[in-house]
DNA sequence: GTAGGGATACACT
DNA sequence: GTGTATCCCTACT
């Protein structure tokens, strides 16, 4: 991998909602440093979750133990356990008591791809990171990240170019049951490394 | 197409 | 405290 300059997302990128978040996160490089080994990906595919007007987010019940930190202010990890199997993360935003977040769904893979092949237990570059619960296994990343400050170690975001353009596309969220026809999913058009479920 | 797997939330006692 | 329906999925057939 090439040495780019990369820049921390700060804090005020998280402060608008999901909705507006989501797309601007495409193209945006996930990063996890654990034992000394760095894992990395773009982000290719996101979906927005918002809070008590959206029925297929965990928030829209309302404040629970689980969803807590979907509550709190931008800018942090949510990352919860599902189908006893995999863990999900997601990038919270909007203020502090207003809940809104954005599921990572696929990441190209950048940094540390060795390690993500052994984490896998597969070898195409496509099998890594093409899923919410693929690219959690390949970057190492699990609920004890839960609430994490994603403008530090060791987990974190950031871009290589400030104002690199995207170009994506809107369309209807997967994997949920309720309100299933908004458009809240968004992708890097053309990536081949988006997640196949649909 | 579906088995697998475990946490979570909520309705009940 | 217990029962159970559900879940933002993956890997296999």
């Amino acid at each position: 991998m090439k040495l780019r300059t990369r820049k921390i997302l700060p804090k005020r990128f998280y402060a608008a909602s999901a909705l507006e978040v989501a797309p601007r996160l495409l193209g945006k490089i996930l990063c996890h440093k654990r034992n000394g080994i760095l894992t990395s990906g773009r982000i290719v595919e996101v979906e927005a979750y918002l809070g008590g007007e959206d029925p297929a987010s965990h928030a829209y019940r309302g404040k629970t133990p689980r969803n807590a930190v979907m509550f709190g202010p931008g800018g942090h990890a949510y990352i919860y356990f599902t189908y006893g199997n995999h863990n999900c993360m997601n990038i919270v935003t909007g203020k502090e008591g207003e809940a809104g977040a954005v599921l990572i769904r696929a990441l190209e893979p950048l940094d540390g791809i060795q390690v993500m092949k052994r984490r896998r237990k597969r070898v195409k570059k496509e099998d890594l990171t093409s899923g919410p619960g693929k690219l959690t296994q390949a970057l190492g990343i699990d609920r004890r990240l839960n609430g994490a400050d994603l403008t530090e170690k060791p987990l974190w975001t950031c871009e290589e170019s400030p104002n690199q353009r995207v170009d994506w596309v809107a369309t209807p969220r997967i994997g949920i049951t309720q309100a299933v026809r908004l458009p809240y999913r968004f992708r890097i058009r053309g990536s081949k490394f988006v997640s196949r479920r649909s």
